[in-house]
RNA sequence: GCCCAGAUAGCUCAGUUGGUAGAGCAGCGGAUUGAAAAUCCGCGUGUCGGUGGUUCGAUUCCGCCUCUGGGCA
């Protein structure tokens, strides 16, 4: 990796769901020969594309797209495959003289990106899922008591949250170490440091955010969207998989079982998504304090961001 | 027109044997290191429909009025 020290070697584009992200990100690639890189944890998925409101077929042939619709509803990812997948792009787009744009509503993978990530061991299917079924049997407290006994006793005094348990659980037993210690001892580099690349927040108020919430919910359920979530469903796969989980699919899912009518689904659409881009803004918040905050309910003015 | 039942938080409702009220949902805030569109934590003042009366005190009891359901004409 040469060339580190250039200052601008990248745009990073975070912001809630609805936001805009994407339409700026098209516009500043057109404008600075960039590559829109996809930092959603939805969107890597190749059956949600308008659950997920990935860019249109016409979008990504305006301007060069990667990790949009790359991987398989059936597979289980992680914020660590992730962070391997746009290390390789980076990468990639520097040795083609491009501008990497990174666009995306999920604040860890920023996080993991720009901050690095604790560098452990892959954890054996069986070990993951003995950690998960014991959440799912046992409770809180079936897995605060599983970890102490394998020797961290950190994690199940310090936690509340049957899945972060689960997972403290799963790296004790495979590692034989606190997760916490491998975050303390094999923290990564960052593969783009933060202050390498230029790093907006889209921040709009929240109306205008609302407004567009309620449009994508209409938008979501036509035609189009109803077909995507049947094609989905008629996989049959775990109600557990990341893709399963999108926002849309179970509501659509019951729209058409009848169990909703479209009004309600209208209803639940929005108010999940609504729950969604608060929870992304208080990452962004609090997490993100320092990044350029961009209002997109405004004129945005491209030269004032790179 | 008459009779009955309602009218309490943004919504659906509970409750106060008279001492100004509380759940779910919504909303708001927070956490967040390989499921992150996930997962978890915290936050409840609102002329108790209006008005007059009884009472030390009324959202609670009584009268009238308004509105909403249902029934009878």
């Amino acid at each position: 990796m040469k060339e580190r020290t250039e200052g601008n070697r990248a745009i990073l584009i975070a912001g809630p769901t609805a936001s805009g992200k994407s339409a700026l990100a098209l516009k500043l690639a057109k404008a600075r020969n960039g590559v829109i890189i996809n930092a959603d944890s939805m969107q890597l998925y190749e059956d949600l594309r308008l659950v997920s409101a990935r860019p249109s077929a016409e979008e990504e042939a305006e301007v060069p797209h990667r990790l949009y619709g790359v991987l398989p509803s059936s597979r289980a990812f992680s914020t660590g495959a992730w962070l391997r997948l746009v290390t390789e792009e980076l990468e990639a787009a520097w040795s083609r003289g491009q501008l990497p744009i990174l666009v995306g509503g999920t604040g860890l993978y920023f996080k993991g990106l720009t901050e690095g990530f604790a560098e452990l061991p892959e954890i054996p299917d069986e070990v993951r899922e003995r950690a998960r079924s014991l959440g799912d049997q046992a409770g809180l407290e079936g897995l605060k008591a599983a970890l102490k006994d394998a020797g961290d006793s950190e994690a199940a005094e310090g936690l509340n949250d049957p899945q972060r348990l689960a997972r403290a659980l799963e790296v004790v037993l495979a590692t034989g170490k606190p997760l916490a210690t491998w975050q303390r001892e094999q923290q990564s580099a960052p593969s783009l440091a933060a202050e390498d690349c230029t790093r907006i927040v889209l921040a709009p108020p929240r109306p205008w955010l609302h407004e567009r919430i309620a449009l994508r919910a209409r938008h979501m359920l036509a035609e189009e969207g109803q077909q995507e979530v049947q094609a989905l469903l008629a996989k049959e796969l775990s109600p557990k998989l990341p893709a399963m989980r999108a926002i849309g699919v179970a509501e659509i899912g019951a729209y058409l079982s009848g169990e909703y009518d479209l009004e309600q689904t209208i209803h639940k659409l929005t108010v999940a998504t609504r729950q969604y881009a608060k929870r992304q803004e208080t990452w962004f918040r609090n997490q993100m304090a320092n990044w350029q905050r961009v209002d997109p309910s405004a004129e945005i003015n491209l030269k004032e961001i790179y």
